[in-house]
DNA sequence: GCGAACCGCTACTTTCGTCGGGGGTAGCCG
DNA sequence: CGGCTACCCCCGACGAAAGTAGCGGTTCGC
């Protein structure tokens, strides 16, 4: 499998370098550029036809949320990852209106934000925690509709069994224990860990464990 | 090899239950007994001769560090971790020179109390990270001092190349690539996670990264 | 020089994770 | 209605990774 190839777009040369730091610790991913705002990026896109842009939305010059746009117009274009510091309600829906495939914020600890990469590269989507929760009550008022359930729960979604094992994984149990307190076999264990890790954009257990704790799951 | 036998002391019904719903969590510990106070306490463990003992400081009546300190006396007496809210410097001189073979604040995870009470079980000493800190700045005056050091050395201490392997398990990487990272085979990168597994009181490395994320090593 | 601690390795056992498949339920459609 | 599709939950088997046991080599303080 070769390496999925990301660009780093933000004005902020602090911030592209912390970026870039995180990136490069994982071997499967390769920081193919950066820009400074959205006009460089969509030359930097043409030059290096990266596969995920990390996109920041406060930019001088072509903001975040009209590159994406003009990004998400491409044929066979990148990804977007919107990654910013407020949360604001306006901007998680311009910038998924925008045809961004991710939405997380740039306190989002580093495991996460390589996870979401992953996430994204595969064509799945991927929402910080707080984001997900606001999409939810938005959607509640309509919750019988059954086309944006679907919708939203292809984002984040583990089933109930899968949740269960998510805990457990979180606790540092081997499968065989999880099995136990589950009443699964073992072999069923592994099925709803692999379920896991497809989900989470992980490549093993270690990995879904610490993002059960950093999504609250466990003390 | 059979459970380790744990007595909590604690003058709040909340908290005992609290406790023991934990320390259920884990198959190798056993509860074997409650104490609302040192007097109980010392009744208690005549008759439930547990391996550990859970210790609060205040308490009505006799305090956690009389108790301690009577404890420590007994041939054959339990090991204590002393528990408290707050990380007085005065509460943990004097709870370490009563006989306390540890010191963790209420607010510490469940997985690392968990560990705590394993790595106290097995003859070492567990401190929290806080007062590790503080134990260290103690002894920097003399830091000259050998005996100190290696002292201290005992307690938490992993050498360089742990502290390396640890930072790299904690990021979910695989064996095979923190070799490459740090230049070990991966048959030494085993060897090194074997001691951090000894060490931490853990059983798997996924309970070790969970326990590098929750002591800050990493984002 | 001897013991203690650290680092590194090979060889072996145990646990993980993948692959493929069976059985059940619910919606969709001709 | 049957047949199709899509999940979800479950399982056995097998190669890959993790973890254990044991042994040389080095350094350093006694």
């Amino acid at each position: 499998m070769t390496a999925t190839r990301v660009l780093i777009v933000d004005d902020e040369q602090l911030v592209r370098a912390g970026l870039r730091m995180i990136l490069q610790s994982a071997a499967d991913l390769e920081v193919v550029g950066e820009a400074g705002d959205g006009a460089q990026a969509l030359r930097a896109v043409a030059e290096h036809r990266p596969d995920v842009v990390l996109m920041d939305i406060r930019m001088p010059g072509t903001d975040g949320l009209t590159a994406t746009r003009q990004l998400a117009d491409l044929a066979n274009g990148p990804k977007v990852l919107v990654l910013t510091t407020f949360d604001l309600d306006d901007y998680v829906f311009r910038a998924l209106q925008a045809g961004a495939s991710g939405f997380l914020l740039k306190d989002t600890p580093p495991l996460e934000l390589l996870n979401a990469v992953r996430v994204i590269a595969a064509g799945e989507a991927m929402l910080a925690p707080t984001v997900t929760r606001r999409l939810i009550t938005h959607y509640a008022a309509d919750s019988r509709d059954r086309r944006k359930q679907t919708a939203l729960h292809r984002l984040t979604a583990l089933t109930d069994r899968e949740s269960e094992v998510l805990v457990a994984v979180g606790r540092g149990w081997p499968n065989a224990q999880i099995g136990r307190e589950l009443y699964m076999s073992e072999a069923t264990v592994k099925a709803h860990v692999s379920k896991l890790l497809e989900k989470t954009g992980s490549t093993n257990r270690v990995q879904v464990a610490i993002l059960a704790h950093e999504a609250g799951l466990l003390g």
